[in-house]
Order: structure tokens, then C-alpha cells, then sequence
RNA sequence: GGGCGCUUAGCUCAGCUGGUCAGAGCAUCUCCCUUACAAGGAGAGGGUCGGGGGUUCGACUCCCUCAGCGCCCACCA
């Protein structure tokens, strides 16, 4: 405890409690609490590609606010925090911050130095470096960029127990991720298939529908003629990809279409190439789209892939997984002039291509009328520059109940098991749900990613037998198969015939941070400290990332445990501009949450966060801060006004109405936060506080101030000990919110820290005191009048100091025989020399009316 | 095309299960250096609660419908 400072102030206080908060291990997880008296979160580990923005300051302290309310409930609260280091975002920004790209091809080089460290030339061209240098530079990153981010998140006030620390690149995470992924694999929920799968031509891997997302684009319906064999008119196709002509393997019509009813199971010639392909039909096309009559390639979307499934069309791939043509022209591409053709495609980019034969289909004069541009929804990975591909290839994937109706009713249940917050947000899982196409791809070809722990036997003709994966050891967790050498091998029989092969893909990171909740909680290798925090309480995180971090959180828990995860789900909202726009990265002058915290202090940002209610998109709003720091301010000067009264020692009595009649209003505060809090709704928490303690300051303070004052007055222990009591109920109230401030005012007068103080309660801020019906009568009766007196002074524009001669209240009877019997404050504060009660005016209204007479 | 959310003072938003609300903060204007705080205090002005219809004794609050804004999803050749 310290003593209440000469000049109060919010400068340096962040520095001085995040210091104590550490050294006292304010915040720590009480390991032996049992799983009743926990509340345990899963946090969002954020992506270490760059910097925290205020999108994190303000769905962090959200959950902060929650954490530290339960920990005032005493509740052992298991609060985390986790880096999600591994993956794409991460290899880009190492590509980028160094200037190198990785080629597993390579060896490792010891002692490498990379080319640059941070903004490399714009025309220097990446170094390429071995897998095992790449990944020890994507260590050394993350590293950093660790280091700050929590540098930052305890500026911002993070109650996180930091020893619960984890990264998802850790051994830690790598071996809870493939011990998962084994169970998986052992249950049948993990299996492997070759398929055409969407590609990202740029980064060279499969992707995940949901990872996928459509942007407009502009493109051009062709109209292209095919030939009909046995003669008899072209039959017209329109399509926005003639560079897939050479692809294609059917034309597709509507069964009922009758246009096209006589061609089916007739063959038509591709124009350019004259390859022969069937004319079929299937219900998926659509008559009203374009000519009614489709090209199906291998492949141009997702709906050729329906088709060349369903109707066993042949297979005619030509995009290679370098987004180029080909070299080597599909079968039935054949004879001098076709092959001609394609030797001036071989190579391309599917952009250059389309130029290509574009040209080439006007001189053969098989394309009718010119282009006609559109603009269409074209399928990118989320993260990519091109649009996606499909390209064959054998990935790994995990069942989500896209292929499977009763699985995908379960996770759907599961959904509606858990409490969302906002409510409205089920919909967004459940809708996500029923439209799954496909079951979960989490092979990523790619480096810095847990392994696929896995090896396959190579045949006679060194061909793997992707059938009967070799399967680690568990207690070899984690693995590498690239370098670790699979039991009953030895290194030396790697990629021989009769030997063996690692897996070469890793998983992708939701594959990984699906997992949140094992890791953190230490699944594998801590089941105590598991069953003590699982399933968790809440789930804190954007509502954008539901179809994958939630969803795939809940596939993963469902499949392993049988059960949700948690029991509430969070979202919270997004950042807006001022202006609404939503908040971009892009735009140079975004400001740093940094210069926020220097400019207004750690707990004026997070009020301004604590505002918005939960799961609201909210306006970046610099004025709101300036507001929560005014509150702080407040906080400040007004603890330091009544700590200054006193108090006698065991004088605590709180005997005057009027201050009973506060403390009545301060539980009924006291109770709605609560209720707030347990709900989630921070916000709705500091609103109802915030108002009140105005209040306080501004009505109740200035009435009893005078009677706090006076030793002399009979009532002054009563003022005093109110005035102690609803301080120290507004200091917790106020402490999940702004706990720098509040930190700093409880140490005036308290031991310990307010953050392990308990939550304040009704029972305990009534105790003792009379706070009956007339006390709350009183107190807003007098407040009535001193209102009406203050309203006066100000019309004549005279200080509020100046005093009044004569104040006469109107109202009904039993209201004034209160006034009579307890009006000192009044008349103290307001300033009042002769105070009359005339009962009901003249025309018997019963509002509580005063005519105040200025001296 | 399907789903969801939003539309209340100039701005940002509260108004939970229909009958003290038409509210708060910011901004604007006026006044007050009052013995915690001028990084303060006391007041004022300002809205037919998006449009229309309905249920009801009575709706910002329930139902229908229309419009605008936004988000999510979608197998869109």
C-alpha cells in the first residue's frame, strides 16, 4: 500500500503495475484449481506475419475485461496466449524480410547469413536457401516479432498468464498436431486420396474451400464453334476460358433442354484440335446460361469436376502447377496441324494462353462474333495474387461431414450446444456447415508447417504405397520423415526402391491451430492439467474465422473428445475507419496502437475498445479515448478527494438515509454488472459504472461533501464511511476495464492487488445500512432540488456558489415530510437560507417541484 | 440465389422480455476559476425513433411488407 500522492497522475503508471503484476504473479493459473472453479479461454493465437493493429487491441481487451471479471469471481482463470508462427503468412514475410525463397532441393548451409534483413531492392531476386536454413530463419522472425507483440499486449494490460506461452511451431504444438493427426488416421477420419483439388499457382499448394473466396474479375464470354461429327450444324459454346479448349472432354447440356436432347450421346470435334468428345447431359448445367450448352474441361471449376466424376469423362489436363501450359500435348491431341497448335500454347501462362488461341481461333474462324466482356466471381486463395487452378494431386484430408450427411448434422448440434455471443452467430457456423462441398484439405505443399508425420514403403520400381503409411512411434513426436528415418529403415534405403519415402507436405495451419485448446491446455502430455481446463469456457475470436479456426476447432474436438469445446463462443466485431469504411492495413496513415497507448494511456484505449458492445463493428474512435482517459482522470481526484476525509478507526456505520440511499443505487449497479459481465457484455458493464460514477461525483459528492468535512457534524462518520464504501466498489467494478487506473487507486488504501480483490457484491455494500424505499426516495428527491437550484443559479448566470434565499418545493406530502426531516445537505450544498415545503401547488400537481429566490 | 445484421438527436451509439423515457457521450451554444479535479463544474438547444400497413386500450420496443447500408455463404460455363 502506498499513500495517496500529492498530485495524482496517469504518466508512468502502465510501466510500474505490469512490473508488480509479473513479480507477484498476479495473473497465474492456479494449476490444482478443479475444473468447477476454472475458467478457462482459448485465445486466439495471432498470426506472427507483421504487427498487431488495433483490430487485436480491441478484441483483446474484450476478453480481458471477461478474464478479469471471473478472476475477481474467484475463479482460477487459465488465460494463455499463444503465437501462431507457423505457415503461409509467416514463409512470405521471411521471403520478403530476407530476400530468400526456399528450395528443399538444397542443402543446408551452416552459419548461413541471409542477403538482407528487411526491405530487400525491389529487383533483387530471391536467394534460394535449403529447407532447413529457411525454417531457422523463419525461427529467428518470429522471434522478434514475438518479442514485440508481447511487449505489446502488456502495455495493453493483458491479464494472460505468460508461463502458459506457446507457439504453434514449438515441438510442443508439432507433436499435439501429429498425435491428432495420427488419432485421426487410426479412427479413418484422416485419409488420403489423389483428386483434383484448387491449386495456387503462385505458392504452389493445395488449398482448403476455406481458405477460398471469389473476387469480381473482369472476363469475356467467347462463343467457340464444335463440329459435329456425321455432319450437320456447329453446335455453339460460350465460355469465359477458350484457353481450356484443348482441355476439354464433353459438351454438357440440361437433360430437359430440348435444343440439345437429339445430340446427346453423339460426338462433336473441339475446334482447333479436332479431338473427339461426347455430347452429355446432366442436370447441373444450366439452359438459361449462356448458349444452354457447356465445355467441360479437366479443369475450369468445380463444376467440370462434378461432371468428370459423375459422368467418368476422360481426363485432359493442361495447366501445370506452375500456372503454365504444359509442355507434352494431351492424348487425342494428335496429327501435324493440331500439334502445331499447341506447340505455340506449350508454356504459357494461362493468361498469356488465352491470348493465344484467341488469335488462333479467329484465323481458323471457329470463334464466332467477338468477345463480349463481363465481369464475373472468380476463386482465389484468400492470400493469393492469381486466380486458382485445379490441378490432380494426392493430398491428405479429414472428415468435416462434407461428404457425410450425419456427421455434418453433428457438428451442426454441436453448434447449438455452445452459447454465442452475439446469439445471431450460430448462423453464420450453421449456414457454413450445411454448404460444405468436400471434406477438409490439410496437406499443404509447402515448408515452415508441422510434417505430415508420416512414410510410405517404395515399391520394386521405387512408386510409394500410399495405402499403408508407415506410422511413427508416438513417443517419437515429434517428426520430420523429410530428415527422421522411419523404425526398421535406415537412412540410406531414403528414396531407394525397397526403401522408403517421407511424407513431403505439411499440414496446414488450421490443421495445427485447431488445436488451440490441446495445446494450450497440454492434451498430450499433462492430462491432469487437460481435464482441469476442458472443455474450455469461452472461445474468443472475429466472426470472419468461424468456417476455419471455430469450425475446425469443433471438427477436431468433436472427432476426439465427443464433445464441444467450450461452452460460449465470442465474436467480436471489426474495426471501422472514421468514415465506416473498414479499417485497411493498407493505408499509410493507420496509427499505431502504440502511439495510442503513449498518447492516452493504456486504459483510455481500452475503454474505448470496452464500448463497443460484443460482436459490434465499430468506428476507430480517438475522441472515445479521450473520454476514457477523462474517466480515469476523474478516478483519480475523486479517490484522492475522499480518501482525504478520514475515518476513525471501526467508525463504518453508514446511518444517514441519504447515503443509504446511494449505496442502494450502487448494488443495484453492482447487480447489473454483474449480470452484464457474466453474459459477456463488458460494454453494457462499463456503461451502467461509468453513468453511476458520474453520478456519484457530480450529485452525491457534492451533496455530502460539506457533512464529510465537519468533524463536528453527527452525521460526518456516516458520509465517510459511504463515500470509502462506494469507492471501493466502484475500484472493482471498474478494474477488469481499466486496470492500470484502478490498480494505481486501490494501492492508496488497500492491500494487495484489486485484481485478486473479490468481486463486490450487494450484501456486502448494504451491510449494516438502512437503504429501505425512503432512503431512495430521499436521495432522489433532494438530488430533484438541488438540480432545480443549480438550474437557477446558471439561468441568472451566477455562480453555483452563490447562495439562495429562499428555495420553496412543491410536491406531494410524504415526499416533503422526508425532505424536512433530512435536509441538511441540501441546504449545504445548495447553498440555501430558508428552505419551505409547501405541499401540492395550487393546481395539485404532485411533481416535486422547487421556485428558488436568488440572495 | 440463400442466410444474417443494421437503419433512434449533427456524429457514435443505449434503449433487455410492449404503457416514466424519446435517452447518453461527443459536437454546438450559454454560464461558473465553487475549498478533488478548469485534463473541471452547472445548464440549454436539437429527433414525427428508415417508409407503409397490421396486432393492441397503448409500439422505438411484436407481426407483415418495402427501401437503403453492411456482412457471410453459393456448383455464376
Amino acid at each position: 500500500m502506498s499513500t495517496v500522492p500529492e498530485k495524482p497522475t496517469l504518466d508512468g503508471i502502465e510501466a510500474r503495475h505490469s512490473e508488480r503484476w509479473e513479480r507477484e504473479r498476479t495473473y497465474a493459473w492456479d494449476r490444482t484449481a478443479p475444473r468447477e472453479r476454472t475458467f478457462a479461454i482459448d485465445t486466439p493465437p495471432p498470426t506472427v506475419s507483421g504487427s498487431l493493429h488495433m483490430g487485436h487491441v480491441f478484441s483483446y481487451t474484450h476478453t480481458d475485461a471477461v478474464a478479469r471479471y471471473w478472476r475477481m469471481r474467484g475463479k482460477s482463470v487459465f488465460y494463455p496466449m499463444g503465437w501462431d508462427d507457423n505457415g503461409l503468412p509467416t514463409e512470405r514475410r521471411v521471403q520478403n524480410f530476407y530476400g530468400v525463397s526456399c528450395d528443399p532441393s538444397l542443402p543446408y548451409v551452416p552459419g548461413f547469413v541471409p542477403p538482407f534483413r528487411g526491405d530487400p531492392p525491389k529487383d533483387h531476386r530471391a536467394v534460394p536457401v535449403s529447407r532447413p536454413n529457411f525454417l531457422e530463419l523463419c525461427d529467428e522472425l518470429t522471434a522478434e516479432d514475438e518479442k514485440a507483440f508481447e511487449d505489446l499486449f502488456r502495455r495493453l494490460g493483458l491479464s494472460v498468464d505468460w508461463s502458459l506461452l506457446y507457439t504453434t511451431i514449438s515441438p510442443h504444438a508439432r507433436r499435439t498436431s501429429q498425435r491428432a493427426f495420427l488419432a485421426n488416421l487410426a479412427r479413418g477420419e484422416a485419409y488420403s486420396q489423389e483428386a483434383p483439388t484448387l491449386w495456387d499457382v503462385d505458392f504452389g499448394t493445395a488449398v482448403a474451400q476455406a481458405e477460398i473466396e471469389d473476387r469480381e474479375r473482369p472476363g469475356a464470354y467467347h462463343s467457340v464453334a464444335f463440329h459435329r461429327e456425321g455432319g450437320g450444324p456447329d453446335v455453339v459454346i460460350e465460355t469465359t476460358r477458350p484457353e481450356l479448349v484443348p482441355a476439354c472432354v464433353a459438351l454438357v447440356a440440361h437433360p430437359d433442354d430440348e435444343r440439345y436432347r437429339p445430340l446427346f450421346g453423339s460426338r462433336v470435334r473441339t475446334p482447333l484440335f479436332g479431338v473427339g468428345v461426347p455430347v452429355v447431359a446432366h442436370p447441373l448445367a444450366q439452359p438459361d446460361k449462356g448458349s444452354g450448352i457447356a465445355m467441360c474441361c479437366t479443369f475450369g471449376d468445380l463444376t467440370d469436376v462434378t461432371w468428370w466424376r459423375e459422368l467418368r469423362l476422360e481426363l485432359r489436363a493442361i495447366v501445370g502447377r506452375d500456372g503454365r501450359i504444359v509442355a507434352d500435348a494431351p492424348h487425342g491431341i494428335e496429327g501435324a496441324e493440331p500439334l502445331a497448335r499447341w506447340a505455340r500454347l506449350a508454356g504459357l501462362t494461362v493468361k498469356r494462353a488465352q491470348a493465344e488461341i484467341v488469335t488462333m481461333l479467329r484465323e481458323s474462324g471457329e470463334l464466332l462474333g467477338e468477345p463480349r466482356a463481363i465481369t464475373h466471381p472468380v476463386k482465389f486463395y484468400e492470400k493469393g495474387d492469381r486466380p486458382l487452378e485445379i490441378v490432380t494431386s494426392r493430398q491428405w484430408y479429414v472428415r468435416n461431414g462434407g461428404r457425410d450427411r450425419p456427421l455434418r448434422d453433428a457438428l451442426v448440434a454441436r453448434g447449438g450446444e455452445m452459447a454465442w455471443h452475439p446469439e445471431h452467430m450460430v448462423h453464420r457456423y450453421a449456414n457454413w456447415v450445411e454448404g460444405l462441398n468436400g471434406d477438409w484439405l490439410i496437406s499443404r505443399q509447402r515448408y515452415f508447417g508441422v510434417p505430415i508425420p508420416l512414410w510410405y514403403r517404395l515399391d520394386a520400381q521405387g512408386r510409394p504405397d500410399h495405402d499403408a503409411p508407415i506410422v511413427p512411434d508416438a513417443t517419437a513426436l515429434p517428426i520430420d520423415p523429410s530428415t527422421d528415418v522411419p523404425p526398421g529403415f535406415d537412412a540410406a534405403q531414403r528414396g531407394r526402391p525397397g526403401g522408403f519415402a517421407g511424407d513431403p507436405d505439411v499440414m496446414d495451419t488450421w490443421a495445427t491451430s485447431s488445436l488451440t485448446p490441446q495445446i494450450a491446455g497440454r492434451w498430450v502430455d499433462d492430462p491432469d492439467a487437460f481435464a482441469r481446463i476442458f472443455p474450455m469456457d469461452v472461445r474468443p475470436q472475429g466472426h470472419d474465422i468461424i468456417r476455419t479456426w471455430l469450425f475446425a476447432t469443433m471438427v477436431r474436438s468433436h472427432l476426439e473428445f465427443d464433445r464441444a469445446p467450450w461452452r460460449h463462443a465470442a465474436l467480436s466485431g471489426w474495426i471501422l475507419d472514421p468514415d465506416r469504411k473498414k479499417m485497411s492495413k493498407s493505408k499509410g496513415n493507420v496509427v499505431t496502437p502504440v502511439q495510442l497507448f503513449d498518447a492516452y494511456g493504456s486504459d483510455a484505449v481500452r475503454y474505448w475498445a470496452a464500448s463497443a458492445r460484443p460482436g459490434v463493428d465499430t468506428a476507430f474512435s480517438e475522441d472515445q479515448m479521450k473520454v476514457g482517459r477523462k474517466l480515469a482522470t476523474k478516478l483519480l481526484n475523486a479517490t484522492k478527494f475522499v480518501l482525504g476525509f478520514g475515518t476513525a478507526p471501526g467508525d463504518d456505520a453508514v446511518a444517514d438515509p441519504i447515503d443509504a440511499g446511494m449505496l442502494a443505487g450502487l448494488a443495484a449497479v453492482v447487480d447489473e454488472a454483474t449480470a452484464a459481465f457474466a453474459d459477456f457484455d463488458y460494454a453494457r458493464a462499463l456503461e451502467r459504472t461509468e453513468a453511476w460514477f458520474w453520478w456519484f461525483c457530480d450529485d452525491y459528492l457534492e451533496l455530502v461533501k460539506g457533512r464529510a468535512y465537519d468533524d463536528a457534524h453527527p452525521g460526518a462518520p456516516s458520509a465517510r464511511a459511504a463515500l470509502r464504501r462506494a469507492l471501493g466498489a466502484v475500484h472493482r467494478l471498474l478494474a477488469p476495464l481499466l486496470p492500470f487506473v484502478t490498480e494505481e487507486v486501490w494501492g492508496w488504501w488497500r492491500e494487495g492487488s484489486v485484481h485478486r480483490a473479490q468481486w463486490p457484491a450487494r450484501d456486502e455494500l448494504l451491510a449494516g445500512v438502512r437503504a429501505d424505499d425512503d432512503a431512495v426516495a430521499l436521495l432522489d428527491a433532494t438530488c430533484a432540488v438541488l438540480g432545480a437550484i443549480r438550474r437557477t443559479k446558471t439561468e441568472r448566470k451566477v455562480s453555483q456558489r452563490a447562495e439562495v434565499a429562499r428555495c420553496e418545493v412543491h410536491g406531494p406530502a410524504d415526499r416533503l415530510a422526508l425532505l424536512a426531516a433530512h435536509d441538511g445537505d441540501l441546504r449545504n450544498a445548495g447553498g440555501v437560507r430558508e428552505l419551505v415545503y409547501a405541499g401540492p401547488d395550487a393546481a395539485g400537481d404532485v411533481a416535486l417541484r422547487a421556485t428558488v429566490t436568488l440572495a
